[in-house]
Order: C-alpha cells, then sequence, then structure tokens
DNA sequence: ACCTGAACACCGTTCAAGT
DNA sequence: ACCTGAACACCGTTCAAGT
C-alpha cells in the first residue's frame, strides 16, 4: 500500500488510459501506440502486460461491467426505498447516463464475439434486476419481465448500440409494442 | 443503358464492393486496401473517385437510407391495407431485418457527427411515419408520437446501436416507462 | 478522364537484446 | 521481471507519371 510512483508501468495504468481513451473516442481512440507515447513508454513493452489490443479493450469492458453493473445495483440497493422507489431511481440513474462508454463498448462489441456476450450477459443481469423490482412493486412476474425487457431495450435504443436478438424474439417484441401503441 | 463492361471502374463499383463489405463485417471490413484488391486495382484510383474513405463510407449510408427508410416506406404504403395493417406490416418487416447494417451504420456514428446527424434524420423520419400510422388507427397525436417513439427505441435496442439524445429526455421516457411498468 | 507505382505515415505485433 | 529498438505488415493518403 504505497504511493505507485515505480519506473516501471504496471497492467493498470494501460488500462486506466485505455478507459479514458475509450470514454473521449470510443474503440478506435484506444491506439497501443498513442497510449505509449501518453505513458511515455515504448510500444512494444505493451506485450510484456497484454497478449494483445483485444485483451486491453476486454479489460477495459470488465472494469465498465463492475462500475455500470454491479457497482451500480449494488449502490442502488444499499440506497434503500421501496422497490417502486427503488426502481424509478434506477431509471433515473441510467438515463442520467451520458452513454458514452455505453455506446463505445457496443460499437466495439458488433466487431468481437466474445465482446457481444459479455455484453448480452450484462444486459441479462440487468433486466433482471429491473424485473425482479417491478415484480416487488406488485406487478405479476412474467409482465413484469416483458415489460423490464422492452424498458431496458428502449433504454438502450436511445443511445443506439448492438447486441443482436433472434428473429422470432424481435417478432414477439413488435406485436406487444404494437398492442401498447394501438390501445387507448 | 448498356452493360457495365467498361474497363475502368466507377464509383458505383467501388460502393457496392463498401457496402457487401460493411454488410459482412462493419465498418472496420471497408479497406480500401481490400477492396481495391477484390476489384483487382491499385488503391490509388481509388481516390480518383472519391475524396477518402470517409466519403465511401457517406455513400454507403446514403445507399442504405434509400433501401431501409425511403424504399421501405414507399413499399410498405404501396401493400395497401388500414392504418391498423400497415403499422403492423410495418413492424414485422422491421423485426424481420438481421440488423447488421443497422448495427454497422451506427456504430460507425459513434464515431462520425456527420454520420450521426444523418442516423438521427433517418430516426425521426422513421418515427414520424410510425406516428402518423398509428394516429390514423385512432391514437390521439400525441400519445401516438410518444408510443411511436419508446416503440422505435425499443426496436433499435433490440440491435443496440449508438443514437445519443439528451438527458431531459431521457428522463421523460424513462417516467413514462416506470408507469407503463408499474401499472397493474 | 482514369489508372499505376512509389513513397510516406500510422500503428499493431514480434523478437532479440538490454537492464 | 520489464523495457528498448528495430523490423515487418497492413493500410490510408498523396502525387508525379503514364494511357
Amino acid at each position: 500500500m504505497e504511493v505507485s510512483s515505480q519506473s516501471r508501468l504496471g497492467p493498470d495504468a494501460w488500462v486506466d488510459a485505455a478507459y479514458a481513451a475509450f470514454e473521449a473516442g470510443g474503440v478506435s481512440a484506444v491506439r497501443i501506440d498513442r497510449l505509449a507515447k501518453a505513458l511515455k513508454i515504448t510500444r512494444g513493452s505493451f506485450y510484456w502486460h497484454f497478449k494483445d489490443r483485444r485483451a486491453l479493450l476486454q479489460a477495459v469492458l470488465d472494469r465498465w461491467d463492475q462500475s455500470k453493473t454491479e457497482g451500480a445495483i449494488t449502490a442502488n440497493e444499499d440506497a434503500g426505498g421501496d422497490p417502486s422507489d427503488r426502481l424509478l431511481r434506477l431509471l433515473h440513474t441510467c438515463a442520467s447516463d451520458d452513454g458514452k462508454l455505453e455506446i463505445g463498448i457496443r460499437a466495439w462489441a458488433s466487431e468481437d464475439e466474445d465482446a457481444r456476450q459479455t455484453v448480452e450477459r450484462i444486459d441479462e443481469r440487468r433486466i433482471s434486476y429491473m424485473a425482479r423490482l417491478a415484480n416487488a412493486a406488485g406487478v405479476p412476474e412474467h409482465v413484469a419481465s416483458a415489460r423490464a425487457r422492452v424498458g431496458y431495450l428502449a433504454w438502450l435504443g436511445s443511445y443506439s448500440g448492438a447486441v443482436p436478438t433472434d428473429v422470432d424474439q424481435r417478432i414477439a417484441d413488435m406485436d406487444c409494442l404494437w398492442r401498447m401503441m394501438l390501445e387507448t
């Protein structure tokens, strides 16, 4: 537990720099070359800490998962309130996110199968948490699930990311939305 | 109007190749280098037809707009039926799209301001068409607008793309969804 | 009017050699 | 254990020179 004034860099320094670059300019801003210059080190040394650029992006994804999913859920639970309040607070937290990482991560996931799977798992984790809150607030379980799903997708759509679902699922979504849209 | 057996290539040949590459592998698959090899021509000649790679991607975006927005709307109108039928058919058409281009275009738009604006205009065009159908089917105008918006976003979210909206708008969306989720 | 070929820049990746 | 420096590959972009 001492001040990190090492002359040699650890992997964390690379992830810090990559995370910041990602937030500022998306996947394409995460360049080993530029990060190395910023860290005042040669790019060759990067490969001591990481297998390749993909491994670095994977580390950024993991950090994002911790802070924006597990961390956010824990924080929301700790803040208390009844289920209805918790859900509203969660949605407001979601709406307040500037989406920079949400967009960037999904843009990357659209071109990397492993990342796509990780993001899909994270989406499922979030949806099931929302569904649990709605259910606890009195909405029947499977209705809560359907609405949590549609609600989450609409939130995602407000940034527009990239997690493919299958055709049948989407057709079912559309039928549901169609009825919602046409009922007076 | 003759068979295009020119020895010299027109811009269309590049756009055709780029569109196909984009559909198969997203933005990062659109490489002047590789397209040139596929077209059996040097990459230098590309710059006679286009200012740069961005201009080529812009042409892909325009073609996508024509086929997936203007073309789709016209086709749906031509197919007839009452407003309610037209809306359902439209939603089914949407749900059937594999989203390859939808995802790729938005991944690119997340890193290119001009593309982002074009995509935003296209989204608005689509939403207003959906709202018009819902309204014609008997839903009051501003309710139809709100639902068309949420519905469209949910569809987008099912692929997860990248079109930032502002915080206030998203908070309003969330309040609306919250009520929808909690009403029995 | 359209294309070639060579050149340069940017950057990912490898690796032998250094400390 | 961690870093350097040189090398190579890939690819965007420019441009003088060809047809």
